[in-house]
DNA sequence: TGTACATCAGTGAACGCGCGTTCACTGATGTAC
DNA sequence: TGTACATCAGTGAACGCGCGTTCACTGATGTAC
């Protein structure tokens, strides 16, 4: 064995890594092989024994990032308690400043989705499994059952995601940060949110929670 | 005058609606200037005189689509009656089976948000001007007045565009079909419409309503 | 410990291609007389 | 009515460039003895 175990693996990811933030900040087509492979630390040529094509690699980066346990904490600044009840603070951080400014390590469900609409069958089920997680996670969450409940978590994380999409296509910053507020607001609401887990001032100097309006 | 007056106008508006319907279908950067002229019936040379350059046009392309008087009916059998209250023709038009399927004339803030999110300031802003106009929209004709009215059709507005963005992105049409009922159900509930101006069944034979959930 | 070897991850030149943009030119048009 | 002309919308060859993909090769590595 020439190389120690797990080297490919690991180049594998650095790879992956390199491309989810190419994808996040340019979108599919304008992000060349060469740029994912020199920001992974290698030449262009050696992509191929990696992935199939530039569309395998791509349906690979949209699968990962919500398997990815990492990913919650990937925004700066974020915390997620895990003992405490998710769907509003999945909301707060989804549509939070820190998500809005931070394209690179974005949800690629913000930073992607009309790219994804363009491509094939597989990029879409990546998307849609990612989808379907956060709507299960918010109905979980959520006050309401049943029916209407299911009703109002799909549109809990449409108006996340399309509060987000829309708020980055914004020129005028204080028009997007209304917007993104107003979608929060009625997200809590929706959710029946709207008064717990609310981030308060406090007089602690380590807050625990750190996401910005 | 070796050519009829209005002749460069009316040729410049034919680049304009076959770039709208090429950036629809696959985005800015998959689009060659040489596609776009070849639709509007011309060789790529002459593109020059009409436009700065490509990203010229691409500002030029959002910026019309709202500003043509046009549009609204540009969706298939989608009428909208002006005597009526339009938020909820709005909602249900924007989340219509028919706008889902109809790209090419679809609204350009459902199939572009994430390209203009990587555009220059003109895309933004001619982004930004359209989003407004449909808030005003909405807001204009919600029961809710003040700022919880303002709010509020803010939310609607990123609820219809946020569940058109996404239900394009899923591979499973049942899924997407969900998605933009449950979205509809919850943007009218959010603007006061849930009862009113329901499309309901009827015995005419011309129906006024042709829109499909 | 030292030397010869097999492995294979990664390199970089090369392929055909289509891009955005430029510009000297063509040829259909309406005008002047 | 007929001819010569000026205009200018549109053409198409050409520019340098970077793309996705292929593949013969290099050279660092750990192994065998």
């Amino acid at each position: 064995m020439p190389y120690p175990a797990g080297h490919r693996s690991a180049v594998r990811k650095r790879i992956i890594h390199s491309a989810r933030g190419l994808f996040n900040l340019h979108g599919f087509e304008a992000v060349s092989i060469q740029k994912i492979m020199a920001r992974a630390g290698l030449t262009h040529g050696g992509f191929y024994s990696y992935f199939e094509s530039k569309s395998d690699l791509y349906a690979e980066v949209l699968s990962c990032f919500f398997t990815d346990p990492t990913w919650k904490n990937n925004w700066k600044g974020v915390v997620i308690d895990k003992s405490k009840n998710l769907g509003p603070q999945v909301v707060r951080a989804y549509l939070s400043r820190q998500h809005f400014e931070d394209v690179e390590n974005s949800c690629p469900m913000v930073a992607l989705p009309t790219d994804v609409s363009r491509s094939g069958k597989s990029a879409k089920a990546a998307f849609e499994n990612v989808f379907s997680a956060m709507v299960d996670l918010l109905n979980r969450s959520s006050r309401k059952k049943g029916t209407a409940g299911s009703t109002e978590a799909k549109a809990i994380a449409a108006l996340c995601i399309g509060g987000m999409v829309v708020a980055r296509a914004i020129e005028d910053r204080d028009i997007a940060d209304d917007l993104r507020t107003a979608c929060m607001s009625v997200a809590l609401e929706l959710g029946g949110w709207a008064e717990a887990n609310a981030p308060r001032a406090r007089k602690s100097t380590k807050p625990s929670t750190r996401y910005t309006m």
